[in-house]
DNA sequence: TTCGGTATCGGTACCGGTATCGATACCAGT
DNA sequence: ACTGGTATCGATACCGGTACCGATACCGAA
């Protein structure tokens, strides 16, 4: 099986005495083929360590067993998450995931899924709504499922998994407004990028204003958001506007971070302020003191998304502009 | 660009009015094109939006621009942040990655092996040096460069880079025996199956016994290793044995939920009781009481292994059998 | 015996590129 | 004018499968 002389489907036959064509469907499950001959093309493609070549099947086929997968980021445990239920989704079909990240870029995106496109995937899966003019016409005529996970809040080329970050927004801000908090500050990082936090934030502020309240206060870094620059961000705006009774996060690692800081300066959580991320991530559950997030089913939004592709594949279905909003469950911890 | 009527090299040629092989050349930037026909050419592959397809010229080439990764688990930020480290190593070098989640399962590590070599892939890469010996033939005959990554307690099937357990396990009993420490606990998940924790548990335990120490008390889960369960599991083991001053966490998630345990409980950390983790996740150091952890360059692992592939397949090398060792840097908290 | 139908097979033509090698044109040198 | 060399091009043969359709064999029915 060295580099040189691979085994290919015609040394199975041979070895089997029947042609290529009857190999190839009796690899396949085909019909057509006697019993006798299953069992002998079988057992010669045991026999001489037959392992099948993707590349080919999937050129003649017109169409291959993959599916583009384009996420922003993979140092993100959101998105390895969604990406696990995407592996899930897939298992057992026989399809495989080809990752692509686009590092909150619009550029990069559309170069990640035209290279996407010129494997003639079965299907597409790219993480929210608001692409690029050009890249969205590539979907568009891409001429395969396309699912849009994450987001919801807008048009979907064809399907769409995901759930409203503008109504999730919202919702914490009623429960935290509910729960009598009235001085709110934000933080958030890479604000300019990430349109769903964006989004979320728009979401709580117009429930406040509605309200009559306002974010007297806010924090913003430009890298990524991790679990210290929340603790930092969390220092310097308490320390400059310190009768803050509630701090919302663009996502539960700076919310963390946030408890943090608190835990450390003795500042009691949630009686003196109260915390709120995004996300339900698992550590959160955890944490010594007890702040709000909205849970995401990450996993199942991936799951969802590859079993919509999975299942086109198998009906030749093509589009069929399939809606799934899933809805965060509010955990207030106040 | 719809489904029937993909846009093909020969389109390309036509409307440049030359053939499909100076088409080709021009559009890889082979030589032997005169510079008016590249330019014909590339005009006429934008008008028409040719898209290119990686099926064909890579089965033509025989040889993809993919390559195979097969890691255990994907919600888990460490081989979430591998794979960044790998899309980082390849950017640029117009190579794509495949991946294969393995589960910790031998059996389906092996399925993964497979499916990426029917994709005839220009390398691959998979974790740690302790595969089923079907496994390990068919990456000794793959026939392409192998990475394999995390682990360097073993010997390789090409090249390897990553760090070793055994090692970094015995380093940390060293610190923190140096610091005093002289009754241990453990705390581990997943036993049965993550080889690399077990090795440096090994290592850990060796140390010990060779400053006439052991450890004294150890809980063990069987679930993936969650903040939660060391959370819970530091609990129990605190509870059935009060007196130990120092816990060993098979990683970081499991110790951060021990300190968030002894937060809640009042238990003073690391005065009372100290905790060692593994990784040095980017949690630890914004954690409100300090830890022990050996930091690991998973991102620069996957980074450097890519490269590997990609300089390999550049060069036409072939394999080199090189060996990146990385030693984690030790940070302890004491 | 002949005939139509079903079950099984195999030949051929692709899929969309690339490697190879021969053909062609054009140039300077003699 | 003739020769050899270089630059540029294209026809052809694959790469390893699958779709399509025609061929073959064997059966019961007429």
């Amino acid at each position: 099986m060295d580099e040189k002389n691979r085994v290919t489907l015609a040394d199975v036959a041979a070895t089997a005495s029947v042609s290529k064509m009857t190999a190839s469907r009796a690899l396949r499950g085909a019909g057509d083929v006697s019993k006798s001959n299953v069992e002998k093309v079988l057992q010669a493609a045991k026999d001489i360590g037959y392992v099948g070549n993707h590349l080919a099947s999937s050129l003649s086929g017109k169409r291959s067993d993959l599916i583009g997968v384009v996420v922003p980021s993979l140092a993100n445990i959101v998105f390895a998450e969604v990406l696990a239920g995407i592996a899930e989704g897939m298992e057992g079909s026989g399809m495989q995931p080809v990752f692509g990240v686009s590092d909150y870029d619009t550029d990069k995106e559309y170069l990640a899924v035209r290279n996407m496109l010129s494997w003639s995937p079965a299907g597409l899966i790219v993480t929210g709504l608001d692409q690029d003019e050009t890249t969205r016409r590539l979907l568009e005529n891409a001429g395969v499922p396309v699912v849009q996970i994450m987001d919801m809040d807008g048009t979907p080329v064809d399907a769409c998994v995901g759930l409203s970050h503008y109504a999730a927004g919202g919702a914490m801000a009623e429960a935290l407004v509910a729960a009598g908090r009235k001085r709110f500050g934000y933080i958030g990082c890479n604000m300019n990028r990430d349109t769903r936090a964006n989004k979320r934030l728009e979401g709580f502020m117009r429930v406040l204003s509605t309200k009559g309240l306002e974010i007297a206060a806010i924090e913003i870094c430009d890298g990524p958001s991790t679990t210290k620059s929340g603790r930092d961000l969390t220092a310097r705006l308490l320390a400059d506007s310190p009768d803050l009774d509630c701090i919302y996060y663009s996502n539960d690692d700076l919310a963390a971070g946030g408890a943090f800081h608190c835990i450390a300066a003795g500042i009691s959580v949630p009686d003196r302020v109260a915390l709120a991320g995004f996300n339900g991530l698992d550590i959160v559950e955890s944490l010594p003191v007890s702040i709000s997030t909205s849970r995401t089913p990450r996993r199942e939004i991936g799951k969802t998304a590859a079993e919509y592709i999975v299942r086109a594949k198998k009906t030749n279905a093509g589009r069929e502009k399939r809606m799934h909003e899933y809805t965060p469950s509010l955990e207030v911890g106040i």
